[in-house]
RNA sequence: GGCUAGGUGGCAGAGUGGUUAUGCAGCGGCCUGCAAAGCCGCGGACAUCGGUUCGAUUCCGUUCCUAGCCUCCA
């Protein structure tokens, strides 16, 4: 089997093959830096790692992700705070990596930022001007709906009804509703930057398509991000990146994850729940909300919930129960390979759960297994299986020991399993079962097996 | 209102034109001094109404419901 990938502009699963072969490239939508990323920014950054990680198995991949750090938002962060843009950028960005590191999320390859593309942007919105896609208005730049035929392609949009059903009201300098800003002039007191068309910052959409056309070339392989980026994002983008390149493709494969719920509602600042990673790590081991994360196929909606995150926790320790204990040399474990039913899930448009039913199944036979060898390979299985999707990275014997300092300690928990060892020996149940109520109530849950007595932390 | 996705057993969540998803929870058994973990087994599902078919949860259409987008948003 090979890959395949769903694709939004064509709306199915196609065969993936990347323009030139071995080498792929992909650029996913990053974030704003005005905030904290909240765990709906989480699932774009785990899931498309999670495809990062595989794609680098076959492939030399060079992955982009953007860091937009000149928006209107931040301008606001800036008031409101009274903090220069400088240090609200430097700061979430730093956020952010260190949240998305918490999750696994390894730094993509290449990670542009917008401030650093000024001279680009400008010269891909020149480019469209003189093309006669984009026209100059009122001190802005704006491009030109009507010249791009294919306009709404991506998300299955027909203008003119668009148009037809325009409610938002319409800035008088543009030609038509749907143009969409490549410049704005700024004030004194706005970041800015000089242009042909006066001092001014760019509009949102421009910068992805300069940046991926640096970095990526003209027609990259994957553009990846949230489903709610398809329009306008998007589509702009692509309108943009294909006029300025003379009809060259801009992305062959569109990826877009589904939308994330909380408690089945929407998460908004008005509700109030609106969850930050960085809140959520505090409490939540990052793996437990890796797993969270990819237990649901990255296309379908997902509902973030107290339950959503108990699953993921037993599910982690099933897996890690089925691997404790196994002894592996750094050899068995370096040589070891992803068991192919776990490759076919992922080359399956990135199933994600079907992976871990796969991961299960070896589980199963490994607990099953008596045989030295046989557990060892299967639990070298197991891992690589891990390292894929980013989970079971840590060492199974402090995961169960969990990562509260609270309660006992782990030598007082061992110096009770000695006594209740001994009470056992001279069949003092009694006892034994007395040490065993008082690890219970301290969160502490004890397994008797053929090598003696060991301990898990409640979680 | 328009567009695009969905509606699977108690919960989460894959998949398939006709025989098992899987994890958690429940029930029975094995193991255990008793538990826990593990193993074996069981129950229970494909929103609705039609159509196509020898046969549909799986294909087509209707209805209802949900979410996202249509305005900044992952």
């Amino acid at each position: 089997m090979t890959l395949s990938l769903h694709d939004t502009l064509q709306g199915r699963k196609i065969a993936f093959e990347p323009l030139t072969e071995g080498e792929v490239t992909m650029y996913l939508c990053g974030p704003t830096v005005y905030n904290f990323a909240h765990i709906g920014n989480a699932r774009p950054a785990v899931v498309f790692d999670t495809l990062a990680r595989f794609l680098r198995r076959s492939y030399k991949l060079t992955f982009a992700r953007n860091i937009t750090d000149v928006d209107d938002k931040i301008n606001k962060a800036s008031v409101d705070s009274g903090k220069p843009i400088d240090e609200i950028t430097a700061r979430f960005i730093k956020a952010y990596n260190d949240d998305m590191g918490a999750l696994g999320v390894q730094l993509p390859d290449i990670e542009p930022r917008a401030t650093q593309h000024i001279e680009e942007m400008v010269e891909m919105i020149t480019t469209l001007v003189d093309k006669g896609f984009a026209y100059e208005a009122d001190a802005h730049v704006l491009f030109d709906v009507s010249a791009n035929p294919d306009y709404g392609k991506l998300s299955k949009r027909d203008l003119r009804e668009m148009i037809a059903g325009a409610r938002v009201e319409v800035a008088p300098y543009k030609r038509s509703a749907q143009d969409f800003v490549l410049w704005k002039p700024s004030t004194a007191e706005l970041p800015g930057w000089d242009s042909p068309w006066g001092r001014g910052r760019p509009g949102w959409h421009i910068e992805c398509s300069a940046m991926a056309e640096k970095h990526l070339g003209k027609t990259i392989d994957i553009h990846a991000g949230g489903q709610d980026l398809v329009f306008p994002h998007h589509e702009n983008e692509l309108a943009q990146s294909t006029c300025a390149h003379d009809g060259a493709p801009f992305a062959r494969y569109w990826l877009h994850n589904g939308f994330l719920s909380i408690d089945s509602t929407k998460m908004s600042k008005s509700l109030g729940n609106v969850l930050l990673v960085h809140d959520l790590v505090k409490s939540v081991p990052g793996e437990v909300i890796r797993l969270a994360l990819l237990g649901a196929h990255y296309r379908q909606p997902l509902d973030w919930s107290d339950a959503a995150i108990d699953g993921a926790r037993s599910m982690l320790d099933r897996l890690y129960g089925a691997i404790r204990g196994v002894e592996l040399s750094a050899q068995q474990r370096a040589s070891a390979f992803v068991p192919a039913t776990v490759i076919d899930a992922l080359e399956d448009d990135l199933n994600t759960p079907k992976a871990l039913k796969e991961m299960f199944d070896l589980a199963r036979t490994l607990n099953k297994s008596a045989a030295d060898d046989e557990r060892q390979r299967l639990a070298a299985e197991i891992q690589s299986a891990g390292d894929l999707l980013g989970i079971l990275q840590m060492d199974p014997e402090k995961w169960f020991a969990g990562h509260g300092e609270d309660g006992l300690a782990a030598d007082e928990i061992d110096a009770l399993l000695k006594r209740r060892e001994a009470a056992r020996a001279s069949r003092d149940f009694a006892a034994a079962d007395s040490i065993r109520d008082q690890l219970a109530e301290a969160g502490i849950t004890i397994e008797d097996g053929p090598a003696g007595a060991r301990w898990r932390r409640n979680q």
